[in-house]
This record gives C-alpha cells, sequence and structure tokens, in this order.
RNA sequence: GGAGGGAUACCCAAGCUGGCCAAAGGGGGCAGACUGUAAAUCUGUUGGCAACGCCUUCACAGGUUCGAAUCCUGUUCCCUCCA
C-alpha cells in the first residue's frame, strides 16, 4: 500500500511539511491522530472547507485517526493571520450553534460513533485557563523576538495588532499539547497561513513533552484573481444545501478556470491521479468534459448521487438547448399577478435577479435580459400569460443565470 | 497621561483654498462583444426612487452658511511618537 504523504503530495495537497521524513515513516508504520482546526463562524461549511476535508479523508482510509478541533475557544479570539484587521469577535451562543451544524455537516464524510473520528471543542480546555498558570507553563515557551519576525505578525505591525490577537499563537499551540495529551496526537494540519501556528505546536510539544509531534499545511484553493476558491461575488459557495442549492453548487465547479481544472480534481475528488492527469491535458473544449467531470464528482460527494444527477441534468437541459428542468432555480408565483401583467422590472425584483429596480433597469437597458428566447429590450416590457409557455416562463440573466417562473 | 495624524461608496484610495460632488482613479462586481457555460481582451455600468427631476450618502451628534465630504464644536474608534 502507498504511503499516504506520497498520495497527499502527488494530489497536490501539501504546501510544507515539518519533519518530512520521519513523518512518512511513522505514518507508514502505525495509525496516526492528527488534527485539523476550524473556527466556527459560520454556521456551514464552506467549499474551501473541503480541502482540509478531504485531506483529512485520506489519511482516514489510510487507517489514521482524524480529530475535527472546533475552535469554540479560538473562535473567540481571532486569528490575526492573513486577516488585515482584527475580527469581530462572535457571541459564545452563535458559536455553539454553528458547531452544531458543523458535527452534522462533518458526519456525512467520517464515523463519530465507533470513535474512528473524533470531534472535540477546544472551548473545553481553554476557557477556564488560569492565566498565571498559562503563562508560567506555556508563555514561557515563546520568544516574542521570534513571533515579532513571522510574516502573520508584520503585516500587522504596522496596522496594529491587540494582545489577545498577538497571544493567538500561544493558545492554538497549546491546543496541540493538549490533544498530544489526551489523544496522543502527533500532527497538526492545516491552511498554509497556519504555518507559524503549526510550528508553535509542534515546538510547544517537543519542549514540554519532549514528543515527535509534525505538522503539514496544505495549499490554499485560489482562483486565478488570487481570491479564495469558493468566495464568489455573490458570497460563498456552502456545503449547506440550504444556503447554496446543488445546482449553483455544481455550477459553480462546471465554471472554473481551466487552469485550474487539473489541480481542483486531484484536491477535490477521489478519482485515480492517471484520470486527473487525463481529464487535465484535455485541450480546447474538449476540458469542459472534465469540468463536468469535477462538478459531478464533488456535488456527488456533498449532497449525493441524487442531488448531483439532477444538478447536471438540470445544468445539461439548460445549456444544452434551452430547455428546462426541475432543479433549475423557480419562483413561483400566483397566476393573478400575471392577468393584468406584471412589469419586467417588478419581475426581475421579485425572482432577486436584481436586488433594486435601478439594477433591473440597468440589466434591461444592457441587454442583460432574456424571456424564453426573446431578448428584453425595453424597461417597459410587462410580462401577461401570454408569455408563459405551460405555466412555465424561462429568465434568464446574463448568460449563465436561469431562474424557472411557475405560475399557479 | 501628553503631542500629532486619520475615519470617504463592496475594497483600496483622491477630494478637504465651501457650490461644477452621488463624489476622480484602481480593484472587485454586473452586463455586452468575442468564446468553449473557460481565460485574456475590448465596451458599458456599478446609492435609491414615481428618474431630464427628486431623496439618502463622505465615522456619529450638533453648528456656521443661500449652500458643507470640504469650515467650527463635541463624541466615538483607529494609528504614530513621547511617558
Amino acid at each position: 500500500m502507498r504511503n499516504v504523504l506520497d498520495v497527499l503530495e502527488e494530489r497536490g495537497f501539501v504546501e510544507q511539511i515539518t519533519h518530512r521524513e520521519e513523518l512518512r515513516e511513522l505514518l507508514a508504520k502505525e495509525s496516526v491522530t492528527f488534527y485539523v482546526g476550524f473556527d466556527a463562524t459560520a454556521p456551514s461549511l464552506t467549499l474551501g472547507h473541503l480541502i482540509p476535508v478531504m485531506s483529512m479523508l485520506h489519511l482516514y482510509r489510510a487507517g489514521h485517526r482524524p480529530i475535527f478541533v472546533m475552535g469554540g475557544g479560538t473562535t473567540m479570539i481571532g486569528d490575526p493571520s492573513g486577516k488585515s484587521e482584527m475580527r469581530q469577535m462572535l457571541a459564545a451562543e452563535t458559536i455553539a450553534q454553528n458547531i452544531k451544524c458543523f458535527h452534522s455537516q462533518f458526519s456525512r464524510f467520517v464515523n463519530f460513533e465507533d470513535g474512528s473520528a473524533i470531534m472535540v471543542n477546544n472551548a473545553e480546555w481553554l476557557l477556564d485557563l488560569n492565566f498565571m498558570e498559562f503563562m508560567r507553563e506555556i508563555g514561557r515557551h515563546f520568544s516574542v523576538n521570534r513571533m515579532l519576525s513571522m510574516e502573520a505578525y508584520k503585516s500587522r505591525l504596522d496596522t496594529g495588532l491587540t494582545f489577545l490577537e498577538f497571544s493567538y499563537l500561544l493558545t492554538q499551540s497549546y491546543d496541540f499539547l493538549e490533544l498530544f495529551r489526551r489523544y496522543n496526537c502527533r500532527l497538526q494540519i492545516g491552511g498554509n497561513d497556519q504555518w507559524s501556528n503549526i510550528i508553535g505546536g509542534c515546538e510547544l510539544v517537543r519542549k514540554v513533552e519532549g514528543a515527535e509531534a509534525y505538522g503539514l499545511t496544505l495549499k490554499l484553493l485560489t482562483t486565478n484573481a488570487g481570491t479564495k476558491m469558493g468566495k464568489t461575488e455573490k458570497g460563498t459557495v456552502w456545503l449547506d444545501a440550504e444556503r447554496t442549492s446543488p445546482y449553483d453548487f455544481y455550477q459553480y465547479l462546471r465554471n472554473i478556470d481551466d487552469a485550474y481544472v487539473e489541480s481542483t480534481l486531484g484536491l477535490l475528488t477521489f478519482l485515480p491521479m492517471e484520470e486527473v492527469r487525463r481529464l487535465g491535458s484535455l485541450q480546447g473544449s474538449e476540458i469542459n468534459q472534465a469540468k463536468e467531470v469535477l462538478a459531478f464528482e464533488v456535488t456527488k460527494f456533498v449532497h449525493g448521487e441524487e442531488e448531483a444527477v439532477k444538478a447536471q441534468e438540470a445544468a445539461k437541459a439548460v445549456f444544452g438547448g434551452g430547455g428546462t428542468h426541475d432543479s433549475m432555480p423557480s419562483t413561483t408565483l400566483s397566476q393573478a399577478l400575471f392577468q393584468a401583467g406584471m412589469d419586467i422590472l417588478t419581475l426581475l425584483t421579485e425572482l432577486k435577479l436584481a436586488s433594486s429596480r435601478s439594477e433591473a433597469r440597468r440589466l434591461v437597458t444592457q441587454g442583460g435580459i432574456t424571456l424564453g428566447e426573446e431578448r428584453v429590450e425595453d424597461i417597459e416590457r410587462t410580462v401577461t400569460l401570454e408569455d408563459f409557455t405551460e405555466n412555465e416562463l424561462i429568465v434568464r440573466k446574463g448568460k449563465k443565470v436561469y431562474h424557472r417562473v411557475i405560475i399557479e
């Protein structure tokens, strides 16, 4: 059997590793407990979280034990890494609620029942810490001189950094120590922006416990604009179907840049690498096949096969020949509303295709709105029952946003 | 605690000798052309509305003025230097 570390590297997960060879040997000879921390700042995971989750699953399937650490305690502080401003602190109840949501989402991927995977909240040990004890036991191991030279803090030095944020490194490092003590956790994985926090933890475990602890950082999923993947103009791509429909989720991946198809396939699917490379090497419009595979596979993984098939069929119906499909976003409106006719601006705002009448006006004026096959050119255009075919009307905004209006 | 600097639309950032400012420029977004439901490029657009006008915006609350993002006062927050 192949070494998981090789698998992770081949699939493009790994950015940096501490003690690579040692870690590789360890992973080969025994079941290793490892952890990834998640900040519970929202009630759902996002597409971006899928990278750490996938890396965890590769390890999980190779027989290692993952700990999903919920940042119930650290979320109350806010990590300054990679952020230009201090994060807003969340209320404890909100965090607790978010953690519940995370738990149910993770449960789809791993089994917490049989102990092969663990979920804990670091609030358990962080909230009751005694400051003086903490400083004497933990604080003494950290050099401020070194911390100040870290990339994570440098950028904040001129814009301002509170001590609360500065000590984030200590609290996260302490997590690792605590997890080592509780579960013999030996490896911490995180995004590359976590590198300094991770090293902090490794070193702390080594200093205090004299044990071998390792760290590994993951590539951050980014689009070519440099923005974090999974963050779109309309906000975040969520894994929760209520927040991002399977159709939109599918479409997001279906529309990914050519340049990222291969790497994303490696990271977000379990397809064999030969297949990933084959799909990634497709040229010209051929690569659309690869995008379909990518979108389908990931949607299937997150929402299940049934939803994935529906999303795919809906996409094909829409983009293939102007057909319609049940999975297409739709809105049902009363027939009475169209009896006298509804003006196009009202309809667009009603369907949330435009956030204001001004925006709707702009869209129409610029030729961005199509009703069925007809491009709307007049902002005075009124939509009546005659525009519907079998009680349906497809409203299109731009090239890709389709919305089905159903009357009853 | 003392001295100084700052707060502008989604973000960055001009304006700050008062009217020509719904506010330059860039980024981002949206739309159009091209295309492959891609990228790059080009074009338009980007506070709201009963829309050639009106309303609400330039940290917050007041004031001066015919008129304020621009001047004055107070408040809050942030930064820098000194202690």
